[in-house]
Order: structure tokens, then C-alpha cells, then sequence
DNA sequence: ATTTTGGTTAGCCATGTGGCTAAGTATCAG
DNA sequence: CTGATACTTAGCCACATGGCTAACCAAAAT
């Protein structure tokens, strides 16, 4: 299961779309830790686990290292930039908008003062 | 394909993971859209846009309402909050754990500055 | 040298996602 | 009233996701 790290809109969201992914990089901000350690709390067979920390891996939050026997895996928090940057845009677009809404309104009620 | 509007992380989250869906809210972030001109950007047949458009009606991230025959879509910016937050908490931690490893450090060079 | 431990690989299954066509319904325009 | 417009519904397909078991391998512990 090698995976490329392809940190993207589309990769990073998803990787965010999952309760178990999430609290994965939960539990990476308080630093690294073994492969063990992240899944012992969920409720699921290895595979299963590991499919998810390939996920985070292919979106760059995570990257791991094989240490002996153990993998010990890493957070990127740079990889949420990508996320954050987008929704940011997206938050000025219509904050702008309701702005032009709310000049608006002011012009009229103003309009509507001068008529009377 | 009627449903309910549960905004939650991972509807929201994987709401966002698909560059068609961002498409229309960048859209709709400039004000309401009916369907038809929604969906004339992506090069896909109606039923297949819909499924998108049904995803973001079930993130919360956009509601419609049909006037005659067009429906008419509509952002709402508050489902956004709750993935903002979602990160912002987990920055508060992993800078807390900077700080603290920034605090160790500054520690370890005064202590080898004391030892000097 | 054996056994445990910590992953890894392979493969199976059910359901979800993202796309399609074809056929239907309801409104609006002429 | 007829036809075009704007969806809507039903159903099909391929691939992805999220879960599992069983069997394997290599490092660590005894």
C-alpha cells in the first residue's frame, strides 16, 4: 500500500471526512507516535486502520518512518494550509457580498428618508 | 433523492472533497443560482450534477427552494463553521506543543550557556 | 532458538460515489 | 393546446471506501 503524497484540495477534505481520520491527527498534534498506539483506540482490525493511515498519508497531513519493527507516524500540520486558504477565499467572497447587501439597504432606507 | 440536512464534520468535510461541489459554492458565494445555471459549467448529464448538488443540500452548505419549475440554490456560510472550528482547535494544539518544544529548547541552550 | 510483537499483504464483501441513459412530470411560452 | 424548458425518477455501471479474515515477515524479547 505505498502511496504518493499528494497533498490536494480533494485529499486533504477527505482525508477530514472521517471520524476515526480525525481523530488520528487529533492525537499526531500531541506529537508522534507508532502505528500500535493510534489504532489501540478504535474499535476495528489492523487493515482496516491502516487503509485510513494511508489516507492521511496520501493527503500529506501524516507521514511515517519505520523504526525496527515499529512505523512511527508524524503530523504535517502545513498540509491543512491548502484547506484553510480555500475556505478563507470563499469567506471573503460572500462577506464582500453582504457587504454590497448591506450598502444597499443603508442607500435605500436612505432613499426612502429623502422621499418623505 | 430527498434528504435531510445534517451538518456535520463529515458531511461537511466531504461536501468539500470534490473540485464540482466547490465549483458551485465559489458560485453560489456570489448569490443564489437555480440549477440549470449551477450545473451548465461542468461538463456532466443533469442526474450526475444533482447527486452533487444533493450532497451539499445534506452538508447544510446549501439549501433550495423551487420557484415554478427552477430551483432555486442557496449558500449558507454558517456549515462552514463547524469545520473552521474543527481546525482552528486542532492548531490550538500542535502550536501549544511548538511552544512548549520551543521552551525546551530556549531551556537546553541557557543550561548549556550555565554549564559554559 | 523460540515465541511474541508489530506490521504487512492478499483477498473477500457490502455499500457509497460518480458517472451514464431513458423516460417521466410539471410549468411556461407561444 | 402544443411544444419547449427545467428538472425528476429509475435504473445501470465501474470503481472507491470501509470493514473483515487469514497468512506472512522481520525485529525484539525470553
Amino acid at each position: 500500500m505505498a502511496n504518493q503524497n499528494v497533498t490536494t484540495l480533494d485529499t486533504v477534505f477527505q482525508a477530514l471526512a472521517d471520524p476515526t481520520r480525525r481523530a488520528v491527527i487529533s492525537r499526531l498534534g500531541r506529537g508522534p507516535a507508532p502505528v500500535k498506539e493510534l489504532a489501540s483506540p478504535h474499535d476495528m482490525a489492523l487493515p482496516s486502520f491502516l487503509k485510513h493511515l494511508d489516507m492521511l498519508e496520501r493527503s500529506g497531513l501524516v507521514t511515517s518512518e519505520k523504526k525496527g519493527r515499529v512505523r512511527v507516524c508524524t503530523l504535517h500540520p502545513e498540509a491543512f494550509q491548502i484547506a484553510e486558504t480555500w475556505i478563507d477565499k470563499q469567506r471573503r467572497v460572500w462577506e464582500q457580498r453582504f457587504d454590497r447587501l448591506d450598502a444597499l439597504v443603508a442607500q435605500t432606507e436612505k432613499d426612502e428618508i429623502d422621499e418623505t
